[in-house]
DNA sequence: AACACTGTGTAATAATATAACATTAATATA
DNA sequence: TATATTAATGTTATATTATTACACAGTGTT
């Protein structure tokens, strides 16, 4: 691994688990995922959950807290600010992540009656999908 | 009760589970409420769930996602909107309903990039409360 | 009465997540 | 190199959160 950079690389279990999660269309279940790795040599769900917090922690992936599921980040800036912003369909479940300059801005700036700011927040829009609906 | 309110009037087990729920200073998760009511007569986690099911349903109580926890609502908006927002304090797990006409205004016509608005949407912000800042 | 709808009670089980402990690998620094 | 330190792993057991399935009771409607 090259040296050079900062990224930390991910280590065997880290990887096999965020590779699966990145492939997959949509949001994956860490029970889904143990059972998609047990071939892999990863038997046990605490191997899963140790991947996640990982993988979440360094913003390689994120978790969709309504929906107990992980889904691989697309947004390089996630990784510094940990607010991320979903949109979810209420009938396929289908979830996308936002990106949005104005959204995170509004956000990030946003103050509280006691003047409090947060950098860290978690956004889940709900609604239906195009696709839904037509 | 008065049957010129539209408000829906809680059912027993929904009245209990509320009242302890309303009187909590702080999220309460479900097995705990289970313990705490007991003694009133509900048993089985099935009973709780089905109160705090119904009780998210019409906007008396909010679920705080990223903690699995309940609270009450104060807001009285958010029964009719299901727009939702809080502060957590990552220390303490202080939780505070935010209620910001500006905020809940900015969400509410959020747009993204297909132009779908989405009318329903939970927010958990994270930080440090005012408390444990010092 | 027959039906639909909502809520209840109970038992069993599913799904999600963590604790505890032993071991090994990678990294740092002396 | 040696050694201390940190991070990751493997394994078993257990805790926590949530739902399925089934029987039944109350209420209102047709
Ligand atoms: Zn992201
Ligand atoms: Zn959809
Ligand atoms: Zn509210
Ligand atoms: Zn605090």
């Amino acid at each position: 691994m090259n040296k050079m950079q900062k990224e930390h690389a991910l280590t065997k279990n880290q990887q096999i688990i965020f590779d699966l999660i990145d492939k997959s269309p949509e949001p994956m279940k860490a029970y889904s995922i143990l059972f998609n790795v047990q071939k892999k040599g990863i038997k046990a769900p605490l191997q899963v959950y140790r991947a996640l917090d990982k993988l979440v922690e360094i913003g390689k992936i994120h978790k969709i807290e309504s929906r107990n599921a992980f889904i691989a980040c697309h947004n390089s800036s996630c990784q510094v600010a940990k607010a991320t912003a979903f949109s979810i369909c209420e009938i396929c479940e289908k979830v996308t992540e936002i990106s949005s300059a104005g959204l995170s801005k509004y956000l990030a700036n946003f103050k509280d009656k006691d003047g409090m700011k947060y950098s860290k927040y978690n956004l889940e829009f709900f609604g239906l999908c195009k696709k839904c609906r037509t």
